[in-house]
DNA sequence: GTAAATGCAAATTGTTTGCTTACTG
DNA sequence: CAGTAAGCAAACAATTTGCATTTAC
């Protein structure tokens, strides 16, 4: 039940539209908690389980992005389009950068798009191991491998 | 009790000397879980929980690196200097990345250094937002703000 | 001797799932 | 009307914590 999924006919229910457009309006990055208390201003009755199920449907149509960095709860990004984005290190919360991919060593400096104090990097490429490229429906197994 | 902890006279236990000697010898990047099974092996009776009080304490003191990147469980690195990584999207390992950060558009490439299919990238920095700059002990509340 | 660390079990937190009912296409 | 999605509550998984006991310095 993961990227082997058929794909289904998604409809596009009235929860599923305002978690969007909720979401989108947004230039913050908010956990499914946050965005669970936006959207019951608009539906009072949305359970919290709506907003992480369409979170992951949308996500994974590519509609919109989850973003799995940094310690604590997942974030979404309305923009699926990838850029990079500022964490910051006191609360948490996760802003969109500026910042240009050569502009590595702009420790100390502010960043113009969001304000934030830029202190580090991290570089995470994301890929398929030897043995997933072998055979990618074992992976799965070797999740606990060290 | 995070980043405002006044320091405590840190002992150099049977378990931490052994855990941090079982991560520090592998070149994989192991969960917490990972390592007990591994430390078990010496320390049969040594519990989870240590290993994680362990792990968290080493790394804030900067002697090992976390890895928070990624969906799933946290991984730790017995290396606490800067590097990127590269993680599997089949089955979540993580290994050491050679790729150089101008080499951002090698997706299709093969790592030279661990192997792995490169298929993405993602940049994240940290740092301070403008709130947590004025008063960053006041930080920790605003970390549900969206 | 005293503060720090352990082991164990229980508690928390974030996220997912089962199931019945409601609604979209 | 057929099948997808919602709401609710319960289940889960990863991590953290309380507490009595042990250990390092």
């Amino acid at each position: 039940m993961k990227n082997t999924e058929a794909a289904t006919n998604l409809r596009m229910t009235r929860q599923r539209r305002i978690i969007l457009e909720e979401l989108c309006k947004l230039k913050s990055h908010p956990t499914a908690y946050d965005l669970h208390d936006l959207v019951r201003d608009r539906l009072p009755n949305v359970s919290l389980a709506t907003v992480y199920r369409n979170l992951e449907i949308l996500s994974d149509q590519g509609i919109i992005q989850r973003l799995d960095t940094g310690p604590g709860q997942r974030r979404f990004d309305g923009n699926p389009a990838p850029h990079s984005h500022v964490r910051c290190i006191g609360c948490g919360r996760v802003a969109d950068s500026s910042s240009s991919p050569e502009g590595l060593n702009e420790a100390g400096q502010i960043c113009s798009e969001c304000g934030y104090l830029i202190l580090g990097c991290t570089i995470e490429y994301t890929g398929l191991c030897p043995e997933c490229r072998k055979d990618p429906a074992a992976a799965p197994a070797n999740n606990w491998e060290v």
